[in-house]
DNA sequence: CGGACTCGGTACGTTACCGCACAAAGACGC
DNA sequence: GCGTCTTTGTGCGGTAACGTACCGAGTCCG
């Protein structure tokens, strides 16, 4: 395969993009929805929250490409955004998933100011910008804020690390239940919308791959999928049919960030 | 796959760990050959330098074990070391190289105090080992060493992510040549100690499959292979072989540490 | 120098996933 | 309500990597 490999794109499919609703109403929104904001102490957290703006997040929309400067941070509250690696020749990878559980724009204190990932919306909501200097100021304070986005940092760093383990050993099978628990811990509902062409896209894998594997978990009662939608019926069925590496990266962000509990 | 696969485990090649001298001559060595530490502001170096141990790195030494508390950090000078993540079925796979480039036990100041990782010496020779306590104070004077671990740590952020990408996309044998390159990378020689199923275990592949690889890059004159030893011949056609994930790590790591130069 | 062990090479059937091609079913716009 | 487009389902041949088994060559050690 490889360098033969094609595409493989993360194309957005017109049709989600339209078919999801530009989210909830922003009127119930709160920066405390977002459990790192909400962890923040009440000093540091008034310092930030007049500078938080509420933006929407469409499926597809690309929050910075691989390279660019970064202007702005986010923190989702009901959107899911994923870090992909797009390769030479189009095809890509997911390495991350990032909800309401984080930030989005690590390099900016790491002090990259750049990554060579791409990030992508992959769930549609909403989440919290804050401007890229605010957030330096800030983590240049050295107080907890700055501990608690490193603690972050780490805990990404393990999913990272998962990932690459699961990508080498593990089943589309056991990959798909992963990721589909992943994502399910960053909304509230039990329903995803969500092509399988797109799952396939940041699985790194064939769609028909996808739809074979979602075709098993159909048949065993463990989910519903209705074009577009999947609705998690079994949950703890789910949790059996996956990797280990689900509850590796779920108990390293409880120890990490215990605060994040439901 | 998954489930069924079998031990793939990094054992410890008895023969090699004798073969492998215990390192050219302590009397050259400086804490200068690790690139961190020459990066260093004299006046931090000052105050670490007196604390600075050399210790002697054997392949196959255990740094440290998934979940323990980090009692000290090292600095590589000759020595590389791997970040292995082990499963539950004894399968493992690497996903970062640590050499004179780096430090390990990066999960020290990002406040996790412990890594679901493993680190094993992949190739012996010497590091700089420092009190855990010591490298947490003088990262809490919030100062340049700070900020330079910061950014290593985000470069090896870039390696664990793009070993991701690499597991899913390409075949054993870029991924072989990547490794290779890496390595070699870190190491003064063109030389590697190394048996065929250590770097198997590396890559989480078979140990056939590397021995299948190595004989095409041997047969088109690219590397020397002889019982342990690898001698790389020509690097320009090895880098043209390998995947882009080694241009892409290393010019990473060149941009976030530019010091690093050879 | 000879036996034990390690390491590398080779072979073979099996499997998971790939690439491609096409058909059926659902959603949308007019 | 009809045509169009998107999404999902299915089938088929190809292939890279897997698991297993075995053997020869190199190395170590008594």
């Amino acid at each position: 395969m490889a360098a033969k490999t094609p595409p493989r794109i993360a194309k957005i499919p017109p049709s989600l993009k339209k078919a999801t609703p530009t989210a909830p109403a922003p009127a119930r929104h709160s920066p405390h929805q977002n459990h790192l904001l909400d962890a923040l102490p009440s000093c540091d957290y008034e310092r930030l929250a007049p500078h938080l703006e509420l933006i929407p997040m469409k499926l597809g929309d690309v929050l910075y490409e691989p390279g660019a400067r970064l202007r702005y941070v986010y923190f989702p509250t009901t959107s899911i955004v994923s870090l992909l690696y797009v390769m030479e020749n189009g095809a890509s990878a997911e390495i991350a998933i990032v909800g309401n559980e984080g930030i989005l724009g690590i390099s900016l204190f790491m002090g990259g100011d750049s990554t060579p990932s791409r990030a992508v919306v992959q769930s549609a909501g909403y989440a919290f910008r804050l401007n890229a200097e605010l957030l330096k100021t800030e983590f240049a304070r050295f107080g907890p804020t700055m501990f608690l986005l490193l603690r972050y940092t780490q805990a990404l760093i393990t999913q990272m690390s998962q990932t690459a383990v699961c990508n080498r050993h593990h089943s589309v099978d056991q990959q798909l239940c992963r990721w589909l628990l992943l994502s399910l811990d960053r909304l509230s509902s039990s329903e995803l919308s969500m092509t399988q062409d797109l799952i396939a896209n940041m699985l790194g894998v064939r769609r028909e791959g996808v739809t074979e594997a979602a075709g098993k978990l159909q048949d065993a009662g463990l989910i519903r999928y209705r074009r577009g939608k999947i609705t998690v019926l079994d949950r703890p069925a789910m949790e059996a049919r996956s990797c280990e590496c689900y509850q590796v990266v779920k108990t390293e962000f409880d120890r990490l960030l215990p605060y994040v509990g439901p």
